[in-house]
DNA sequence: TGTACATCAGTGAACGCGCGTTCACTGATGTAC
DNA sequence: TGTACATCAGTGAACGCGCGTTCACTGATGTAC
């Protein structure tokens, strides 16, 4: 059956936030093509009028879900202490809860190393991140070095937050690194 | 065929290793029980004879890499400077390229949480190496709350430099955690 | 010491299952006349 | 305006494949007599 204008564009865009929010929260691999086309009330032989394969769906569902974040952040770096206001989105309770709408780095993109898909948006994301980190900071090779650091310090407090099994554990982690980060947002520029 | 009285436990031993190193190189998910035991030169129904079910030998394994790794990082916290060693060695390009010999946390652990498969022994492998590197910080609050802190760039510098395509990235971003944490080692212990 | 038997680690075919992908088909809509 | 036809998003059965697990079996070794 033929639909509107638009209607495949819409279905495009229904199959790739489902898709980067199931990978995000299960993983790609435990991710199949049937369940989340079913969960779209539609048939998985569909799939292929919009994909070649379930890796660029995957290519596509990861881009999305960086812009997702990226807007979703824009609001903490416009404000008035935009590098304190990014730690306490990026180190939240509600991002450690909710990788299925959160960044994709250390769910998606971890997993497309792992599993020999390399993808250039992988390291623009990461480098897109750090220059927004660092301009907070000020400028300089200084503030370049220490955005790295600052940014891993989120990415492995995220990760061990959401690795351990206790909730009190996890959020000592998290409060640990968000208020580390944020004293040295407030006062270790050089 | 029955064999001499040890073997069994050889066998045993054979499997578990070779499961961790894969777990951490290739994902838990995406390791088949079949080409495991063929690597070992066996076939896939002796399984059985030493493992209830994949589960089984996923906690197994997670055991023994994390002993393992503690045997490797125990010389660096026996050195005369026991933080910066173990900087040195967590941080290293080697740690970097080689995940299947390398810390299980942010590969197996953070998978096992994904699969639903929660295990106590994550929670308690991430509490002794905080209170290794805590002691070496010197005692009180501030210093299990500074080991948080630091295993978290720890984890996310590893994490992050694995996830990016470029070396040469992949290396500042270790250069650049490993030269920060061992500043803060070195004079930051109140 | 020599023979009969029990053990059980490992074999390999088979189980049902879900995976990614293909393909002949359907049928409501847009287009052409 | 009304009719004939082309389009193509979505359908659903089928493909080969590898997964984890089961199971009847084999046969070299250890044990009992």
């Amino acid at each position: 059956m033929r639909y509107s204008a638009d209607h495949k564009a819409q279905t495009y865009q229904r199959i790739v936030k489902e898709a980067a929010a199931r990978f995000r929260r299960d993983g790609i691999g435990a991710t199949g093509l049937q369940p989340l086309m079913k969960a779209l009330g539609l048939t998985h032989g569909g799939f292929y009028a919009h994909f070649k394969s379930k890796d660029e769906l995957v290519e596509t569902a990861l881009r999305a879900a960086n812009e997702d974040l990226f807007k979703v952040t824009a609001k903490a770096f416009s404000s008035e202490k935009p590098l304190e206001a990014f730690i306490d989105v990026y180190l939240s309770e509600a991002h450690r809860a909710n990788p299925e709408m959160g960044c994709p780095l250390p769910t998606m993109a971890a997993e497309m190393g792992m599993r020999g898909q390399p993808s250039p948006i992988i390291d623009e994301a990461v480098q897109r991140r750090l220059d927004l980190i660092a301009k907070a900071l000020g400028a300089g090779e200084a503030a370049d070095e220490q955005s790295l650091v600052m940014f891993s310090t989120m990415i492995g407090a995220l990760v061990l937050s959401r690795t351990v099994e206790d909730p009190a554990f996890a959020t000592r982690i998290l409060d640990a690194s968000r208020e580390a980060l944020k004293k040295q947002a407030r006062t270790d520029i050089p």
